[in-house]
DNA sequence: AATATATTTAACATTTAAGTTAAATGTTAA
DNA sequence: TTAACATTTAACTTAAATGTTAAATATATT
C-alpha cells in the first residue's frame, strides 16, 4: 500500500483506461475485457494489481465479479504533486 | 511525452525522490547522487528518464550540470485525477 | 598538452512486468 | 452431480526496467 503501489498501478496504460472506464459506472470483469484486445487473464491480472492498490473494489453477484472504482486512494497523489507545485 | 511517459517517470521511487529533493532548490548531479547508495551512473539514467519526461531541466554550469525541477507537466496528472474523484 | 574532475553513455547481468495458454476455482442451472 | 459459464491462478515466455562497471565525453586546471 501507500504511495508507491498506487504509482506503479497507475503507470500502465491498461489500468489507467480501466480505471477511466469505471468512472462511468461499475462493470464486472467481462464486460471490462471486452473493451480491450488482450486475453481475459490478462485483464484479470491488472484488476488485481488495481485491487490491491485498493483503486477499485470488486463484490462477487453470482458468478460475475463486479468492480467498482474507489477514488479515494487518488488523494494522496493528489497532495503529493500538489506539494511539488507549490513554490 | 504526455501522461503516460509522465506517470512511468514518476512511478520509480528513486524519481520521485529526486523530485521532492529538487523542490527546495536545483541540485547538480553529484549533489543528486550523494543523497543515494546507488551508482552515479543509474542517478545519470533516472535523471535522463526524469529529463525525457520534462519533469526536469538541465543547464550546464561550467563541468557541472544543474537540475532543477518542472513542475508544469504535473498538470496533466493533476486533471487526469481529477476527472476520477469527480462524480 | 596533459591531467583531474564531473557527468553521460555503453555493455552487460539481474529483476520485474506483462502477455499467452492451460489448469483451477467458484457459481448457476439442468 | 454434472455441465456450462465467469473469473482467477499457475507456469511459462518475452520485453522492459534497473543496477553495475568500464569507457567516453565535456570542462577546468596545471
Amino acid at each position: 500500500m501507500g504511495l508507491q503501489e498506487t504509482m506503479k498501478a497507475l503507470s500502465d496504460p491498461t489500468r489507467r483506461e480501466i480505471l477511466n472506464m469505471l468512472k462511468r459506472h461499475s462493470m464486472t470483469s467481462g464486460e471490462i475485457e471486452e473493451q480491450f484486445d488482450i486475453s481475459f487473464a490478462a485483464i484479470s491480472r491488472h484488476l488485481s494489481v488495481l485491487r490491491d492498490a485498493d483503486l477499485v473494489r470488486d463484490t462477487r453477484e453470482g458468478k460475475y465479479v463486479r468492480y467498482e472504482l474507489n477514488a479515494s486512494v487518488l488523494e494522496e497523489i493528489m497532495l503529493w504533486v500538489k506539494s511539488l507545485q507549490e513554490n
